[in-house]
DNA sequence: GCTTAAAGCTAACGCAGATAGCTAACCGGG
DNA sequence: CCCGGTTAGCTATCTGCGTTAGCTTTAAGC
């Protein structure tokens, strides 16, 4: 029997994969041995769960919607840069429906590296709100309103929540363009330190 | 043997109660025969599968929430109808996360009972945006919007999503106040509203 | 080439969803 | 008041999946 020349890392990678496919609560150590050419239990050999399995894909796609957003807002700033955002955000979420459902659960507190992952994205969230958004503590409550927003419309459409005819690309740039103007609005209220986590 | 003198109702019920208990996925047959008090394979009598039971909580649920808003919303209208809308929607997605959970899975497209349940809370936000938001088409985007926005605060919200100390209240006040001044600003007929065009 | 860590396998256990089929509780008509 | 039909509830059992145990074989290093 030829060696499959298996990694923690790609058993990872075929599963997400895999999740996009299926949906990620359908995942099943039996469909990503399949996947990968081997028998269900020499999963167990690299990875030590199901259960760890999902942790491995939620913080891979945390990792590669983090880069993404970067990539996508690099060398933009202002309302312009909230635009490039939402853009790519929503972008990746239809692409990676699977995926994205991963990142959706709230890491463990006491996950480090998950919790590093799920940081990158807010940092990220956070830059592109300092050229647009209040400054200061209030900026936790503009990340808070952007990042809400963007993810109750993608994870609304990914789910097909949207049973209406209307065009769903037009009421998206209708949200987007709602919240960069509210956030450029305001202002009020300050003081306190910008944050870590969201 | 006495009898429980058990009914689907009050399975469905039941079912309802313990996935605001220990979460709408974690609900299985045992737990909820154990709840009504009575064995496994008994619930069959009342219910067809687990699926069709978190069916039932799904719909059960929608139309819970939809009264719920209903409620709060009588009597009001423009902006101060949007506030109470989306004061009692948080309230009633933190009081019932499990509940809540049922009601974000899409339903099934040829489900009649559980498109009829889902268009419910649908048709109120919809009135609730007559009286503040834009007219004829451009109300669906308006719907969209303040849908996807609330959904995204509450469930990440509901999951434990916000890390950060500063006030949750707080935040979701500041999201409700861009989006009312955002929905009620613009009014013209085409093009995205408050920016960008298509 | 021989040793050895580990990658893969088959066999098997436990648990949850689900079905089959028996038993006994309730309900109605005589 | 009893008798028969309906059906809620039970035990026993099957299936599928996550997981563990333990053997076999590959391949890497001396």
């Amino acid at each position: 029997m030829p060696r499959a020349g298996l990694a923690p890392a790609a058993v990872v990678a075929a599963g997400a994969a895999l999740a996009d496919e299926v949906g990620f609560t359908n995942l099943s150590m039996g469909l990503v041995a399949e996947r990968v050419g081997v028998r269900t239990p020499s999963l167990y050999k690299h990875v030590d769960s199901l259960e760890a399995l999902r942790r491995g894909i939620s913080i891979q796609a945390r990792r590669e919607l983090a880069d993404t957003l970067a990539r996508a807002t690099v060398g933009r700033s202002g309302p312009d840069a909230v635009r490039a955002f939402a853009q790519a955000y929503r972008r990746w979420v239809l692409d990676h429906p699977g995926r994205y459902a991963a990142t959706v659960r709230a890491p463990d507190l006491d996950d480090q590296e998950d919790r590093e992952a799920s940081d990158e994205a807010l940092r990220i969230l956070l830059d592109v709100l300092a050229g647009s958004g209040p400054p200061g503590a209030d900026a936790v409550d503009a990340a808070r309103a952007l990042r809400s927003a963007l993810h109750g419309f993608a994870s609304l459409e990914s789910a097909g929540g949207f049973g209406l005819p209307r065009d769903v690309d037009r009421s998206y740039r209708f949200l987007v363009e709602i919240l960069i103007s509210g956030l450029g609005a305001d202002g009020s209220d300050d003081s306190t330190s910008p944050g870590e986590t969201a």
